[in-house]
DNA sequence: ATCTTTCCCACCTAGGTGTGAACC
DNA sequence: ATGGTTCACACCTAGGTGGGAAAG
């Protein structure tokens, strides 16, 4: 029969992950790619654009997940954190705390309430153990917007934190996690020179930006040299 | 508590679709999209291209779904069943068969048995009902590919099949359909030049193509009369 | 010869970058 | 004036078209 077919098919997006990965929690892992890039970008304090649109981040968050019951369904989660309570200014070559944050938004009660649903979810702890997670979709802005990106403040800092939900017959948090390396500062214009420099150098979208770095790179070099 | 913030983001994606749809899946309805579009085509015998790498189908297969419970998971699965045991050519401007089909492949049996899942899959029964279904993404080959692929005997017809299943504790098959109307032949290129100028029509990605009929509609106009 | 397949290509769609001027 | 935000833009990445020559 044709159904067999069919139903080894799905049967087989279960058996990728089935042998590695206990199936109790109690073992469970994250842990975060590329983690030496963020750290780059955290030592001189990272920026993310906000838009009114989105703006994707990058570095990217992307993790690895053990630890799953391979046969139960997840959904993967995202939302940031207010770092501090500090409104943030960039003087002087360094970011300086400058009040308090204002009341509204942080993230907090807008549409999804400021919580991204990775596009995988809802999916199987198999799935999300077979490869690594990558968040490159997720959007932030700094406007009300129809759904689906992240609403943040300007000038406020944030910590990107992960969570994991089992999504049985009842709802079920299993864990949250949040890395360090990966806090930034909401902006709507680069404020750092570094950052801009770093974004450049890693983000091939910025291709167009490396490329006139690579050609000039005293920043005032000969007009141009034929190549010739 | 943030907890409840997380949870109630995932409890969303149920609220979409709740109210319509019967929980029962007794009235469970599937409609093709476009379906007008897919007429044009079928009317001539349409023709799908399939490459080593697997090439896209145009017109997308779309379909709305009712009827499911917006809270039980399913995936959706798509396969290409040999729509008879013929080899075709194309003479003298129509189709006709010529000898039977070769044993090998006919889509069966290879990767993931040449079914297509969608990758929303697995998803919430309130998740398929709250937009159409696009299978924009699957691609059709003739070569045994790394997978994800459809493969398929060039010059062979087929009729695409969709399959709803349900993934509860048990899977379990709910629903096959297909539509007479997306029925095609694998080709490697186009025989039809009646088809070849529909996709061009209609398909965005073949738009330069198009720009070239419309400032040249008879075909053999003036090599180039200046614009400016 | 004829039929079918393969490959490279120009030309698109679709959308992600920082820039720099304009705006507030 | 100052600091923050917005916008159009050139320039990329990424990848989907059929054409046409070449190969099998």
């Amino acid at each position: 029969r044709r159904m067999s077919r069919l139903l080894s098919a799905v049967e087989n997006e279960l058996q990728a992950g089935r042998e590695k990965g206990d199936p109790t929690e109690r073992e469970l892992k994250v842990t975060l790619e590329d983690a030496e890039l963020w750290t780059k970008f955290q030592s001189i304090t990272n920026e993310m654009i906000v838009t009114k649109n989105g703006r994707r981040m990058f570095p990217v968050l992307k993790v690895s997940v053990s630890g799953l019951d391979p046969s139960s369904m997840y959904s993967l989660l995202l939302d940031f954190v207010p770092a501090d309570g500090c409104r943030w200014k960039f003087v002087n070559g360094e970011w300086v705390a400058a009040g308090r944050a204002e009341g509204r938004g942080h993230g907090e009660g807008r549409g999804h309430g400021g919580v991204y649903i990775h596009p995988d979810s809802p999916n199987f702890g198999a799935h999300w153990m077979k490869a690594a997670v990558t968040f490159n979709k997720v959007k932030l802005t700094n406007k009300v917007n129809a759904g689906g990106q992240i609403l943040l403040s300007s000038l406020h800092k944030y910590e990107p934190q992960l969570h994991i939900v089992c999504v049985g017959s009842r709802h079920r948090l299993v864990s949250n996690v949040s890395f360090k390396e990966t806090q930034f500062i909401a902006v709507t214009a680069y404020q750092n020179e570094e950052i801009t420099s770093l974004k450049i150098k890693y983000n091939p979208f910025a291709k167009a930006f490396l490329d006139a770095k690579e050609r000039n790179p005293g920043g005032r070099g000969l007009p141009e040299s034929s190549e010739s």
